[in-house]
DNA sequence: TGGTAGCATGTCGGATATGACATAGGCTTC
DNA sequence: GAAGCCTATGTCATATCCGACATGCTACCA
């Protein structure tokens, strides 16, 4: 990591959670076998915007990122997990 | 918990997110003897803005709520750990 | 009693994120 | 190759959040 574009530590951690929240949502829609529009739909937004959390495009908030995990089911600890960059798959057995 | 006042199961973990944040933002504050004004310099922000987010006051957002926390010198993981609910003592055993 | 420091709360104009929409590209299947 | 999905990207009006400011409160001390 520290990609280092003229970016502060904390900005640095702030795109990364965005990044870590990014893909696990994309994980967990995935492995739920739904659609962009079909997030859309259960969080109240658009396609468009679902794909701009995917991409974890600056423009969209970490809050609309987690709310949106929340409603696919996720919890706390999952976000957690995504925040601090541990996140995937767990050790089923 | 489950205080259930009309919140969706989403609705109540993205408040007590906050609250843990908020309480945690706090407690680092204190820790470092320094001022809701202090912190608000050196995020950029105001007096009354810290003093809100200290408050969990549902009119800020939990973007800055971690931004300032990682102004404070927290990182990805004790950020995380506020997500998840267990900030502050560890019972390790 | 006045003065100062720290925190809480309310309001406001301006900044930013939001959903909606349009549209384009990729990938199937017919 | 047309038609249908799914996703990516850009734009826009509006809703939401932001910093700033005013003000009130408590505690402390001279």
């Amino acid at each position: 990591m520290q990609e280092f574009l003229g970016l502060t530590q904390e900005e640095a951690s702030l795109v990364e959670m965005r990044l870590c929240l990014a893909n696990g949502l994309r994980t967990l829609r995935t492995k739920q076998a739904l659609t962009q529009k079909d997030v859309a739909r259960r969080v109240g937004s658009s396609q468009s915007r679902v794909a701009k959390m995917e991409a974890a495009d600056p423009a969209v908030s970490i809050d609309l990122l987690i709310r949106t995990l929340l409603s696919l089911g996720a919890g706390r600890e999952a976000v957690a997990d995504m925040i601090e960059g541990r996140f995937g798959q767990e050790a089923p057995s």
